[in-house]
RNA sequence: CGCGGAGUAGAGAAAUGGUAUCUCGGGAGGCUCAUAACCUCCAGAAGUUGGUUCGAUUCCAACCUCCGCAACCA
């Protein structure tokens, strides 16, 4: 029996625009199910989005909506993915949804029983200017950027606190005997790094009556709870934890193997105060965290509104379809480091591969072998285990399919089979058998990165006919 | 001396203590099954300065440049 796979994205925050970067996650996630799965495996795939918070709160007084009214807006635009990008995850949980609340007040109480939680005086910045808090990493030399003649104020408020402190030896075994619970090695360097440093516990509430969007803290009305505390819980709430019925979270979870992906600005969070929180609620840890880098401009630079150089998900799959964009983040946004994306770049990338590669292969093997009357007899055997997705390399994977490809190229150009045909039916007959087969095979390896095409060249090498339309057409670079 | 990462052909990437690989782009040729696709060949690269070594792109040191993080962030 093989163990059950869980795999969760983080949740966006419900305030903002899908980009490329969380594409890039939510794919690799969905094809590590897909993978999974065409390895027999029982998988569940989560993702959904973050709900509560300041943030939310503000935008929707400015907007003259309610925040529930913001936040159901929102998760649309997420929940829109599914089409887009054509994933199969098996819940897209929000964090308002009534059985999130519920986990989340369960497992603060949970934390609290055990002793991890307490109340202490808090002190916040605050810039009368803007009117709003600051965290340090607002300021710019102890000051406001917007307004620096003004000075901030100290106020004091009372919160409740996580005991994350009292973890950090925990954290530092678990590092230690998992010895690749993140992935790259690098950033678990840099997440080691920060916990021996010292972790210091970190506030999870606010004052309700300066921010009530938030899930009530149990036992005290006057406080909400800090989105983060309440969104990592996500993980496992959408698995029933904490309600009547925990088959999944039994199934998934403690039977399972978890393994989590972020982008590097998640690190933190995921490899290290989360770990923290399921320790204080004896709950099993994760297994692996995978962090992504980001994808920047051509020039390196951060796509952001305020630069206008945004380049959405949207767009790119409108004009070259939802098999390109995964293609692209699969292969050439690279596994771990930040990645330069350009128009050009994806554009080059489709025509070159997918264009003149195994959309044009696909009809040269299809248009001999169907004119020559050879059919792929038997379904060839796929060696499954020599896939790279087993050990999350992406690029490498796709290198080596492609490798595939390009083999494939280059038996028809040294064999000639619609040479030979004229001279030696068998022979040539013979080489289409095998060019079949290799197809398939390649074929079977692109099903999790590419649904679509995969169910194309399958209906093709079935009835024996190339693709009526090209698999990828051959567009014209422009806009 | 806050912590960390990165510098490889025109562009993007990879591997490696001993001939530096791949993709795109440039040049030449071949082929005609294929979506002007495919195949072959050619030109073109290790930031700087030292050190270790028979030999360094690889290991070490310094410097230069770029980029993250520093408790909100894919």
């Amino acid at each position: 029996m093989k163990k059950p796979f869980y795999i969760t994205s983080t949740l966006p925050y419900v305030n903002g625009e899908p980009h490329l970067g969380f594409a890039t996650e939510i794919i690799r996630a969905d094809v590590l199910a897909r993978h999974r799965r065409q390895n027999d495996r029982e998988v569940f795939f989560n993702t959904g989005t973050d709900e509560h918070g300041q943030k939310i709160f503000l935008k929707a007084q400015e907007l003259g909506i309610t925040p529930q009214e913001l936040v159901d807006q929102g998760s649309e635009k997420f929940k829109a993915l599914a089409e887009t990008l054509n994933l199969g995850w098996d819940r897209f949980i929000r964090t308002t949804d009534t059985d999130h609340v519920a986990a989340a007040q369960k497992f603060w109480t949970i934390c609290d029983n055990n002793g991890y939680i307490y109340k202490k005086e808090y002190q916040t910045k605050y810039c009368v200017g803007c009117e709003l808090e600051k965290q340090d990493s607002d300021l710019e030399d102890g000051a406001c950027p917007i307004h620096p003649d003004k000075d901030l104020e100290i106020r004091e408020e009372e919160n409740y606190f996580f005991k994350w402190s009292a973890f950090e030896e925990q954290l530092k075994t678990l590092y230690t005997e998992q010895s690749s619970f993140v992935k790259p090695s690098f950033r678990f360097n840099e997440i080691k790094g920060f916990v021996e440093a010292g972790i210091r516990d970190f506030s999870i509430s606010r004052l309700r009556e300066k921010m009530s969007w938030g899930i009530p803290v149990p036992g005290d009305e006057d406080h909400v709870m800090y989105v983060w505390f309440d969104a990592l819980v996500d993980y496992i709430s959408t698995l029933g934890w904490g309600s009547d019925d925990e088959s999944l979270f039994d199934k998934f979870w403690q039977g399972g193997e978890v393994v989590q992906i972020c982008g590097k600005d998640n690190l933190r969070q995921q490899s290290a105060m989360w770990q923290g929180m399921l320790m204080a609620a004896g709950i099993k840890n994760s297994d692996k965290i995978l962090i992504n880098g980001f994808i920047n401009d051509a020039d390196g630079r951060k796509m952001s509104k305020s630069l206008g150089n945004v380049i959405g998900p949207d767009e790119l799959v409108e004009k070259y379809g939802a098999d390109a964009l995964r293609y692209y983040v699969l292969r050439h946004v690279n596994n771990h480091e930040d990645s330069s994306f350009s128009k050009e770049q994806f554009h080059e990338a489709y025509m070159a591969n997918l264009v003149n590669g195994i959309g044009n292969l696909t009809n040269r093997i299809l248009q001999m072998s169907s004119s020559y009357g050879v059919k792929l007899e038997s379904e060839p055997a796929v060696h499954l285990e020599e896939s790279l997705f087993h050990s999350y390399d992406f690029n490498g994977e796709m290198d080596r399919i492609w490798r595939m490809i390009g083999e494939a190229d280059q038996f028809i150009t040294d064999e000639a089979p619609f040479k030979k045909i004229k001279v030696d039916e068998d022979a040539a007959k013979e080489d289409l058998r095998y060019l079949l087969e290799k197809l398939f095979v390649i074929n079977y390896y692109l099903a999790p990165i590419m649904p679509e095409t995969y169910g194309k060249i399958r209906v093709a090498i079935e009835e024996n006919q190339k693709p009526e339309t090209p698999l990828f057409p051959r567009i014209e670079f422009g806009g």
